[in-house]
DNA sequence: ACCTGAACACCGTTCAAGT
DNA sequence: ACCTGAACACCGTTCAAGT
């Protein structure tokens, strides 16, 4: 299976190749749902071996989540509040849709944990102060605007995975933006007004 | 493994009692996700007994998914219309919070396929027409609607797993109403306003 | 038609080595 | 410390029987 390489020589793995290797994996074949088995056989090691770079499946996926949202565009800073968080939104909404093997785990986390996430969700405080919405309103605002985006990533990858998808992604894409509209407008509308 | 049933007998399996002992399994032990194989464990059968009763996993998540919908409660006709899709919406997050494990795969049909998913369809594009909104509007408030409600249950399901976690159930209940109001704010306040 | 036994091609993960 | 071999406890699904 790995003839290359008897018992003890190094592959040459690293953290940084393990996570690259699996990005590579799932950007070429973005249908199938990414295995530790698979990345190993990718990378020519046995699949054991990728244990001493992560910790667990979870941990690879944390990684990659972060590693996609690198890509995520900011716009300029005195750009409108409204256009730069829907700006902020479509940007992630089109980098979700470059990885749709990804986009089940990002749900989960909330987009959260990682340094490419955190600074994303402070730029995005950042433009809803200027909205005029702080505290606990900002709070709330940030992780419905996160739900939406990512919840319709999903719905727009799922379709596309359909053959004969009712709407196409043009459409679907069409649908995100109007919907991101219609919540920014809602934001902005109630700004200051914290609830329980 | 099986001793009880010799090689002819009958287990009495029916599409129903496997939907049920599904359920049945996914409401006792929400945690685990769903395998055919624990399924016929439960059921005391063997794995491949399910085939005579469903054509694959999927069909069988299909059928879990539009069950649970029946659940879901419909508010009078009469009731004012955001009212009414604030309810309906919020009804349907919580039956989709007690069946954790169904979440992931609900986004990705988008609750078109079955009967009672039609049915909360029609019922929520009655309203939505109540309120002014009709055609491409329509459908698209209702894809954003379904999207938001199914996401937000994604993130509160996976917030629960969670040990620690930042917000209890209560404030991302809350959290998930206030983003409502935002929502059909939006939607009602452009209303007739079909864009592409 | 309904069910079992056995098998196939997979998983994630662990444990004991080897260098 | 890094990697392999082998194994464990799983998966979904198929195929050939048996009644």
């Amino acid at each position: 299976m790995h003839p290359h390489r008897s018992r003890g020589e190094r592959a040459g793995l690293t953290r940084a190749v393990v996570l690259d290797g699996a990005f590579d994996l799932l950007t070429t074949h973005p249908v199938e749902t990414l295995s530790l088995r698979a990345l190993a056989r990718h990378l020519g090691v046995a699949p054991n071996a990728l244990y001493s770079h992560i910790t667990d499946k979870s941990d690879l996926i944390e990684g990659l989540l972060d590693h996609a949202l690198a890509a995520v565009q900011s716009p300029p800073a005195r750009t409108p509040p409204a256009d730069a968080l829907a700006a902020i939104m479509t940007s992630t909404y089109d980098v979700l849709l470059a990885h749709p093997a990804l986009v089940p785990h990002y749900l989960a986390r909330q987009g959260s944990r990682g340094p490419n996430a955190t600074h994303l969700g402070t730029s995005m405080l950042g433009f809803l102060a200027r909205a005029d919405v702080r505290g606990d309103a900002a709070g709330e605002a940030l992780r419905v605007l996160i739900v939406y985006t990512i919840g319709f990533a999903a719905l727009t990858t799922s379709s596309a995975a359909e053959p004969r998808a009712p709407l196409s992604q043009e459409e679907l894409r069409g649908n995100f933006h109007n919907g991101l509209r219609w919540l920014l407008d809602g934001i902005t509308a109630h700004r200051g007004s914290a609830s329980t």
